[in-house]
DNA sequence: AATGTCTTTGTAACCGATTACAAAAGTGAA
DNA sequence: TTCACTTTTGTAATCGGTTACAAAGACATT
């Protein structure tokens, strides 16, 4: 059980390397049958083409830097997922990734072809760096002048939830906020008054509630809610983690969701579906994508393109009807 | 500007390609005059060897695949940060690592030299595959038996922060558990059972609450002990995130941290620095760094080993000695 | 039938390293 | 001086792909 190379596909298939070679990176000038043929040998070998050999015949070291804030880089819990998701798309087109600490970058910016920062600080010097030494970039969840950058569409998310809210017949919707000095946040809030004018009801500041995109913040956002005796039916959390936060201080006041009061969160990670949450998802994937494909473009010598990504909207159980007939489940004190 | 190739470096120094090749891998034969005259023109070059060439020329795929749980994947605070450690230290072993997500996964496994499994359920079918088509692996966070493996000491995490707590002066030390599902949660009880014991106090079920490793679940546990009129004076949680929620449930009933009671953690997250946690640290670092010596040592055909990594305690200023008389600070309501 | 054009395929050079082997230089003994 | 042996260095094949170029075949046009 010897490794699977390009020759001995070429063999099997009865064809030259350079066929299957120009089937598997799917350029013109192949007759379909051959490709076809040539297709089904790779599927039936399990042939992967070695990264290595691919990367050093297409000439050029093709290394991608990818950027991150230290706080994300530990603490995030997207980091992961969106990294695997960028690496998945840029190995397809023979770029290899590597992660840039703040520490020792000067060694590996001098050889790369690319960037990726992602929720790099306004202030971080390495933009610049990168900008002087002519390595194009895009930024994921930051905008910075004339660079290109992919966001999430904080205003739209959390203008979605509101209307769904306002749908199911709610007149009275809370907001808690993220940390102020976020644009995520700024976004998100501009997101949610959005929702109500839309809706003609009314603005109010009584309504809006500081958090800081944790639980425990969420928590105890409630809990002033409800000291301040303040008239409500619905939350529109600025963060699945305060949605949840949230949840919990209403439940341990005494009061069921969705039935007496419907909460919406935002990012939808795991949590939110262990704990039904309705909430704005974040593409992950998508964002990782279109970084990619941004980041191909601008290293093709094309301008700088940006991409603001929609959320969806994913209705679980945390949010209902106002007064909802359904019968309420028997609450756990 | 060129790219900078080993036969660059060769016709600079005066030498062979094979002979500045064999001063990079250390190989034994090189005298040492020529050694230092190559050493001294690639660093003056910045010359760094391409690793696909590198991979290409070792003969073999040299690709081990990353297998994880997919919920770690994506909610899991320390995913990233340990997956680059483990790139880190088999990148420079020739090593490309390549993450198995379980849909597309048979592919790959085919042509794999090797695996880190993370966090991976035991009752997932993958680690038998592996086994039977003979891929070595190493396990992380999980044990099996006879397979190699990485562990963090939970036990004497725990241990050590009851320990501390002890010295402090506190005797009623209260245990937050994480999920019961969970074998870390249940070595850290343990943990917890065998401090108290070694220092000669009591145990006491009435002191043990059940959390979930969120921040809610602290809060809550807190809120129960509170209304039992429980006498303590510490809190060792299984977790930074329950430790945060105990302390913001503890501060929420007007208590004051560490003047009226002591709490300690588990795991070193960001925000347990951001929140002057005192918190048994997991060696993130080391802990990939172990899994990639141990895979590498299989790989060499060697006998499977494990490892059990030891916590730091970092003592922070969640924690103090019993009615210290440091004045306490004015209280936010 | 001969010519030109277009499509499809094969051939061979090349990417940048490693390494087996050969060659050269150095050393000491006979 | 010559021979055997060791140390050091150069040479060239090789890894597994990509791609420029040549060659072959199909087809239409004259």
């Amino acid at each position: 059980m010897s490794k699977i190379t390009i020759a001995r596909v070429a063999s099997e298939a009865g064809v030259s390397k350079g066929t299957v070679s120009r089937v598997l990176n799917a350029r013109s000038g192949v007759n379909e049958e051959t490709r076809v043929l040539v297709q089904g040998v790779v599927a039936r070998l399990g042939y992967v083409p070695d990264p290595g050999a691919r990367q050093l015949a297409r000439r050029g070291r093709h290394v991608i830097g990818l950027m991150l804030d230290d706080d994300l880089r530990r603490g995030g819990t997207y980091y992961g997922i969106l990294r695997d998701a960028l690496e998945d798309c840029l190995s397809s087109e023979g770029y290899h990734t590597q992660v840039i600490s703040s520490e020792r970058g000067q060694l590996l910016e001098s050889t790369l072809d690319g960037a990726v920062l992602l929720g790099v600080h306004l202030d971080d010097p390495r933009p610049a760096q990168l900008e002087e030494r002519g390595v194009p970039f895009v930024m994921i969840g930051r905008s910075l002048h004339n660079t290109a950058w992919v966001d999430v569409d904080n205003l739209g998310g959390l203008r979605d939830a509101v209307r769904h809210l306002v749908a199911l017949g709610h007149k009275r919707i809370l907001h808690i906020t993220g940390a102020h000095t976020g644009q995520a946040s700024v976004q998100r809030l501009e997101g949610y008054l959005t929702g109500l004018r839309e809706s003609g009801l009314p603005e109010d500041a009584r309504l809006i509630f500081d958090g800081d995109f944790t639980a425990i913040g969420g928590y105890r956002a409630v809990r002033r809610v409800l000291s301040s005796k303040l008239e409500f039916t619905a939350i529109a959390a600025a963060s699945d983690e305060m949605a949840h936060g949230a949840v919990s201080a209403l439940e341990d006041a005494g009061l069921r969701v969705p039935w007496d009061v419907s909460v919406t969160g935002f990012d939808d990670i795991p949590l939110a579906q262990r704990h039904a949450l309705t909430t704005a998802r974040q593409p992950i994937l998508e964002i990782g994508a279109a970084a990619a494909e941004l980041l191909l473009e601008r290293m093709a010598g094309k301008p700088a393109r940006s991409r603001l990504l929609p959320t969806t909207l994913i209705v679980r159980a945390s949010s209902a009807a106002l007064f909802s007939t359904t019968p309420a489940p028997v609450h756990q004190p």
